[in-house]
Formats: C-alpha cells, sequence, structure tokens
DNA sequence: TCCATAATTTGTATTTATTACAATGTTGAA
DNA sequence: TTCAACATTGTAATAAATACAAATTATGGA
C-alpha cells in the first residue's frame, strides 16, 4: 500500500476513536471509499466497490457500517430516491439534486432553508431538488 | 350504499375522466380513501384499510393505481419516510414534517423554498422536516 | 505469552416494498 | 352482439435492508 493511504488510513483512525468506534480495517476502508467517492452511494454501491478490495467483506458489515456512522452523526442518509437510502460523509448544512435524466446526486452547496411550525417542534430539515443537470444539459 | 357516498364518487368520476383516467370501481375508492384520509399513506396502508371493503382488492391494483395517479400529477410521492413511499392527494405546494417519536407525517401549508442553481436546471423541491409533533410534545 | 471475554464480521435467512407478467375479467365502440 | 382494448388479479421475482447466530478478530489481565 502506498505511504499516503497509510497515512490517510490513520487520520481516518484518529476520527473514528473521537466518535467512540473502534477503528477496524473494515471500517476504516468503508470512511475512506465515503470521503473519496463523494456521488452519495449507496450501501449496495459501497459493497461493489469496496469487495474487490476486501474479498470476505459482507453486505451486512456495509449496511451496519454506514448506519453506525449515520447515528454517530457523521453521515447523512439522503431518501431522495425512494427505495433506497443513499449515504453522504459530509454532514454539513447543504441541499441536494438529483437529475431526473442521469440519476446522479449532486451537491448544492447552500444551507437548507429554516422552517419552524407553530404546532410542532422541528430539529431537522432536507430539502431535496429536482431537475436537469449540467452535463445531461449539454447533450 | 350512502346517497352522499355516490355523489362522491360522481365527483371523482369526472376528475378521473378529466385526468384521461377511466374511472374504476378500485381507481374511484382508491381516491376516494386518499382524499378522506389525509395521513400520507403508503401503498399498503391503503390496502390494508380498502380491502375489507373490497374483498378482492389486490395490492398490484393499489401499486399501479398511485403511480397513475402520481404519475399523471394527481397526487405527490413522498419519501419522507426512506425505505417506504408515501402518497399526499394534495398535490399544492407545501411541505411535509414527520414526527421521529411517533412516526406521524404532517402537512406544513408553507409553500417549498424556490431554490435555484448557477449549473443545473431545477425544476421541482421538496423540503421535509423532522421533530417532535404537538400530540408527542404534550405527553 | 496465553487465555478469556468482548467486539466485529460474516453468511444465511427473513422481512418488506415494489414491480413483472401472464391470466382473467370488464367495458365500450363498431 | 362481438371483439379489442383496458383493468384487475395473483403469483413470482426483484431489491433493499435487517435479524441472528456462528466464526473470526481484537483486547486486556494474569
Amino acid at each position: 500500500m502506498k505511504r499516503e493511504n497509510l497515512v490517510y488510513s490513520e487520520e481516518i483512525k484518529e476520527i473514528l476513536l473521537k466518535k467512540g468506534i473502534a477503528p477496524s480495517f473494515q471500517r476504516i476502508k468503508i470512511y475512506e471509499y465515503l470521503i473519496s467517492h463523494r456521488v452519495h452511494p449507496s450501501a449496495e454501491r459501497v459493497y461493489i466497490d469496496l469487495v474487490g478490495f476486501i474479498p470476505t467483506l459482507s453486505r451486512t458489515t456495509v449496511h451496519s457500517t454506514l448506519n453506525l456512522f449515520a447515528d454517530k452523526g457523521m453521515a447523512r442518509r439522503l431518501f431522495i430516491d425512494g427505495n433506497l437510502v443513499r449515504f453522504d460523509i459530509d454532514s454539513s448544512d447543504h441541499m441536494h439534486f438529483k437529475c431526473t435524466k442521469c440519476g446522479e446526486v449532486y451537491d448544492i452547496l447552500k444551507s437548507s432553508p429554516k422552517v419552524t411550525s407553530p404546532e410542532h417542534k422541528v430539529l431537522s430539515g432536507e430539502m431535496y431538488l429536482y431537475g436537469i443537470c449540467k452535463k445531461c444539459k449539454e447533450e
């Protein structure tokens, strides 16, 4: 393994430890995948792309790890698709846009509108946008 | 069947015909269910609640009818839950709030914020809010 | 170092939502 | 009335996610 990757892994180890998560090989690799593939992948996408590197990897591990990251506030679950959960390692305040032609999900780097309700206690919000992405427009 | 329901059905027939949808018994009943049960039900919820009245009803019919309504712009698909699609017969511009305690989904009668992007062509948007609902707060 | 225990991963089975599809039933126009 | 088009049904298939127990790995104390 290249030196950069080792350094990378060391940094990720500390991030996980700070969140109280034991930095296992699988968890480090999944975290590393998320920060280097910013396409809001589904669990299946993560599994398919990593099982080549980690032949013993199981889908269950991917699911439980992604859920662990989400529950610890290190990743966001996106429901922009319906019928499948996508994960975004960037938990900062921003919106998401899905191209209805190619299916790609992009970040929209604006903070989500703050909405309140006179009745309910609103704790968080998500804004999903739909349309045609830059690439598909140009074709 | 009571007279009111018959009148009701007549009105729904016309609504469906105007949208180019043949007003079959099942479609009328599903439409009627949606306008009288404003809880953003899933297909399964609609099926369970209607199969008592229509013993021959099948899940496939419910799914295809709800998808038909959505595709014709008569209903909205809500992805507020992840892993299951909810339907809202009110396709006017408003937001949705899900109580993370009881799971209920409420309407928030404000129009969704209009968001644009310098890159992509944004055609529509959905805002989902999460928190504790009025009922659960009071307990 | 060795062992016991806890934590993690794995693989299989199950659950749940949805769609595919063919067979059956219904309807409306010629 | 007849027939073709459309709608409904039921079964099977697909897909995402979870449950769970067995296997593996890591950890800390003697």
